[in-house]
DNA sequence: CATGAATGAGAATTCATTCAT
DNA sequence: TATGAATGAATTCTCATTCAT
């Protein structure tokens, strides 16, 4: 029984400490990190303020924590991707569409996560994780370019280029946390999020030298010319 | 010397707002918006806290205001870019230069513009500008497609991705901020500027369809007379 | 000239003074003491924020001074009333239909100088004036006792009563303030201003031991012996 | 024990936010709604500045929370006297008196509470009172009325004088306040309280039709057995 | 005398952190 | 450990008053 006490009680703390950074996520999906307040947190997590400083020295390991684990599964997920044996081309579409998914499912929170800095010392989390992520997509193109699958040069401005194009195009005015904000609601067609996905496939694939493969299938035999149609901004 | 009084006093007034604006942004530069308080703008403005009001209603409108200033310079800049009657190429080219030089020269201002969100007004300003940058983007796009020049069809997405990329290569862990902001200083290799810029470029470029073109060269044998309307801005 | 020039600076002094008082009290109407600020009454009154200071020392001198010209007109004119050589009946009418019509004409003044104190040394002023209106009313109220019209014994009191009465009944929850202000709108009935005064009148006329006189009549005949009791405070 | 320490704590919290009202109460009583700072009143009940946003939303919360605090009793003691199945006219006596004894104990609040508006929020909290007070009022003049103790036919307007006449005889210049302020030292002779008190009672009761009743004698031989209806009052 | 920009002493409010229980 | 009331420094905003021009 003795023994037992430390696991029991080191269970319960890891699952308060749990509790908490979930907390945490939760306010982040309502409100970004403005609503992460350690009451807040606190009384979401169903614990009293002063239990946090229990899990927590202060609030920036709170926040480094919840960014941790926020951004550590996608990067997870990435690194699972990077390193699958298939094709580099079929690796980057994964990576990008799981990024995709989980902006489309919880905007507010892919937003907080990818742009909107805080504390001084998350916001070096938070590079730590952009490197990091620019590491395994690098992996991707660097393996894409030893199997002759890319031609590109310059894999690590690359990897933050497709970051970047993702970031922006999906997170961004144009992507979903546009879209779910209600700001801008007078965008006169929501743009469609395949579409936006493959666009970001487009673009990073002609980037990279080669058309855009159609997703387990040989070629895209009938590409068509076609163009936007062109209208004029009116203010 | 009468009819002069109300000119000069409009400049002085003009002045200070000036003052402040340029004070904001200093601290911006040195510490991003969190230095953003009124007492420190007035004080590095050389004024009383309370003349801040006098100039500006609110803090949420000193804040709109410097973000007008900075990235109105920048989408300024891109727009007449994009207005040059040369091909989209070389407009394209000089647009990510533009942003590029802008970055290297104050990459905390830059990135603080780029990615730093604070107040929710501010934030719709931000929302605004990141939209205007697209719009810029496109127009070069487009008529790059219009002149045979690009051959990818979703301008929309691509000029989001444009964006985006240069703004995580040139701004994020890989670009200058991370040297200057003295946090990540264990970045390995300070990335080339030049080279950063040119892998951008290179990403694009191979991206939109055709090979990466010499800079100032007459290679673009294609070259149609087509110009784009040249509209002043109206502010 | 020379001589000239005194006098019409003094009345362009005086002129500006007045229209600063005038200024005030256009705020008062407008949104009562709260929006009485130095600066807004300069610009009401079409002058600088300085040359306010020329014309009074303190805000503190302005806002007595706009009292003292409210008040001092109504007090003016309860004077005038209490003057006339008619029954003391018809004087009390009189006065309390011209503070009827002040109220009515304009609730928010009236209710401002009634009841809304500012600053510590205004309330004086208000306090003096308050007193004086009671030693008007009490003027009639002691000649009407003098030439048999009333049998009240404490005029000073009904005087404070009378004068009470109105100012809660016109500019009261019950009164114009009421139903200016847009905040009684879930009154049943708008009560009618005739009535009020009516009801004023008949409260006071009863109180002071005659039934309500039709005015402009010759005298009442009907007098009732009536005593004032003097009861013992059972506490 | 531990089914204790809710309680306990919940007292605890509301003997704070008690403590916090007496605070503010004993700040008006010493100078008025002008005196009530929310630094202030944290000092004066003994906690920090943000000790009073644990238990008030805002200023305006709190300050509504005073007036309700003290109108409240009142509204309640008034409330008690008019359910009374006494005559009218001792009710009404009754009511008077509890005015007086309150405003004679504490000048200034009382004051303050009857007269002195402060914020706009609060200012419709003291005209609901002023309505509650003239309700029940009314419901003794409408009483007096029925039982045929009154003949006055606007019971209306008349609660509304009897009530404007208790706080400008008793708070107003010649009231208790003028006494106390220390401002107004200069009133000639300091009325008697109990002289005060009576002769409101005489200028009402005349006004009602009917000559000053002894106090605690049977004179009234029209005394019906009619009941005002019982209703518990609920907060 | 006039101007109106500037001052600066408050006042309200927030919230991470602490600590008595 | 857990609680949650309390702290108090920090920050925005106001406005009567002053003063260089």
């Amino acid at each position: 029984m003795a023994y037992q006490r430390t696991p029991y009680v080191e269970s319960k703390r890891a699952e308060a400490r749990q509790r908490l950074v979930q907390a945490a996520v939760a306010l982040i999906e309502r409100g970004g990190w403005r609503e992460v307040q350690m009451s807040s947190v606190a009384a979401e997590a169903g614990l009293s303020t002063g239990a946090v400083y229990l899990h927590f020295p202060s609030k920036t390991d709170l926040l480094a924590e919840v960014y941790r684990t926020q951004a550590g599964t996608e990067l997870h997920v990435l690194t699972l991707i990077a390193e699958q044996p298939v094709p580099a081309a079929d690796r980057l579409r994964a990576g990008i569409n799981a990024f995709a998914q989980r902006a489309l499912k919880n905007p507010r929170l892919a937003y907080a996560i990818a742009l909107e800095p805080t504390d001084i010392e998350v916001e070096e989390v938070r590079l730590h994780f952009h490197r990091e992520f620019g590491v395994q997509f690098r992996r991707i193109l660097d393996s894409g370019v030893a199997a002759g699958e890319f031609t590109i040069s310059d894999t690590r401005v690359a990897a933050a280029c497709i970051f970047g194009g993702i970031v922006e195009s999906l997170m961004g005015p144009l992507g979903a946390t546009a879209l779910a904000s209600g700001k801008a609601a007078h965008a006169k067609r929501p743009p469609d999020a395949t579409a936006l996905v493959d666009g970001v496939l487009a673009f990073c694939f002609h980037g990279l030298g080669k058309p855009v493969p159609r997703p387990r299938t040989s070629t895209s035999s009938r590409r068509t010319g076609k163009r936007m149609g062109r209208s004029r901004r009116s203010r």
